[in-house]
DNA sequence: GGACGACCTGC
DNA sequence: CAGGTCGTC
């Protein structure tokens, strides 16, 4: 049976590209709740589904490493009549078929000729995903200097970055987060996989399937596959909505999205059953190239108030419509055109489980899930007198970290 | 615009 | 209650 890579026991095997991990952190960026499809599968190797196929990625200090696996070991056997009704409604993604084509016209030299298109196309697969032509470093260089907190917690946090998921993944899986949490949303996510999408391929025990279509997913018997797994009131607004895409749009509507300005796709997609404000801007800066668009939820509100001093919406009881934009506002004028990458940073540094991250180095510490309040004695090493700076950059004149053109919204 | 309560489920 | 959204007032 097939198993998961690991580097340093085959390192022929793998493939590498030049990447410092200033421009990129694996363990930050892909355990950061932006997707929730890869899992550490061994010792700083991960191992996760893009693109329509299965991937173990690793990295030393200036190399990015990587290996995809070929179709094989599906075991359709094995699983139940309600993943069966269900696979035959997936269709190829063109991606797969374009990279079928190319394969079929290089018959002069099979081997050779396909393995260099092969490597030059995963390659891409990788830049394109990880948006390795935005230099990450000169942008930390400008949202320190806009921002001393950031500043404070950059020095740590490096390598934090935006991916570009799919957006129907980025959708869907979004769908599934409201009022829940992580190490929920990430078990039923993989069920939502299991269940509707195609299989790719097993690894130790472990099948790793594709992201279920738009029309498997609108098929009118989901909203009840999805409550049986979990899903609960979500299970509804899951199916709608793909309905709703098919119905009164079409295949590419959301792919689409990518090209009219933020706020327009923010509207659209908010016309979708269970996406709101949160929703729409968390599938707008990960899969729709919408730098500026900052996700407003609890723990982000609560950043704002702790580390910025915010208080305009010290009042309200909870985050109203605009509030999101009066915060959102707030941090694009702080942090310019790519706010959202900024705010993926501080969001990422909050989580519980990079807590020990915060620690001096030597120091060992259990290692805990989701969000933490940063109230735990060893883990805030900021003193008051830090915070009190930090607090200064709200009144502070905050202008654009420079950059071209804000985009920022009206 | 803002304040509720309901909505599924699990830790 | 949890990384919200929706319907109603």
């Amino acid at each position: 049976m097939a198993k998961h890579a690991v580097l340093l026991s085959g390192a022929k095997m793998w493939r590498s590209m030049a990447c410092a991990k200033s421009e990129l952190r694996l363990d930050l960026t892909l355990a950061c709740g932006q997707s929730f499809r890869w899992r550490e599968t061994a010792d700083g190797h991960w191992t996760g589904v893009m693109g329509g196929r299965v991937w173990t990625l690793t990295q030393t200090d200036d190399t990015l490493w990587y290996r995809v696996y070929k179709k094989q070991d599906i075991g359709v056997e094995g699983s139940d009549r309600k993943r069966k009704a269900y696979v035959s409604l997936q269709t190829e993604n063109e991606s797969e078929k374009r990279f079928q084509g190319a394969l079929k016209k290089e018959e002069e030299e099979p081997v050779a000729v396909t393995l260099v298109q092969d490597t030059h196309e995963e390659e891409e697969m990788l830049r394109d995903y990880f948006q390795l032509n935005v230099k990450l470093g000169d942008l930390y260089k400008e949202w320190g200097a806009a921002d001393p907190h950031f500043k404070h917690i950059a020095d740590i946090f490096t390598g934090v970055r935006m991916l570009r998921q799919d957006p129907t993944e980025c959708l869907f899986s979004f769908i599934c987060t409201s009022n829940n949490h992580i190490s929920r949303i990430q078990g039923m996510v993989e069920r939502l996989c299991q269940a509707l999408g195609a299989p790719l391929c097993q690894l130790d025990q472990t099948s790793y399937y594709n992201f279920p279509s738009l029309s498997a997913l609108a098929d009118s018997s989901v909203e009840a596959c999805l409550r049986d797994l979990g899903f609960g009131y979500r299970a509804r607004f899951l199916q709608q909505s793909a309905k709703q895409i098919l119905d009164t749009h079409g295949l590419e509507w959301l792919e689409g999205l990518r090209r009219v300005p933020y706020l327009q796709a923010c509207d659209a997609l908010r016309t979708l059953p269970g996406v709101g404000t949160k929703v729409a801007d968390c599938v707008c800066l990960m899969s729709l190239d919408k730098a500026e668009a900052v996700p407003i939820d609890t723990h982000v509100w609560q950043i704002a108030k702790r580390d910025y001093n915010y208080a305009s919406g010290n009042r309200q009881k909870s985050i109203t419509d605009k509030l999101h934009r009066d915060i959102g506002d707030f941090f694009r004028k702080l942090w310019g055109p790519y706010a959202g990458w900024a705010q993926s940073v501080l969001f990422c540094a909050d989580l519980k489980k990079f807590q020990k991250l915060k620690e001096v180095p030597h120091l060992k510490q259990p290692q805990e899930e989701e969000h933490g309040e940063g109230e735990t004695s060893v883990v805030c090493k900021k003193t008051k007198m830090q915070r009190e700076k930090d607090a200064t950059v709200k009144n502070m004149k905050t202008k654009p970290a420079s950059h071209k053109k804000a985009k920022l919204s009206a």
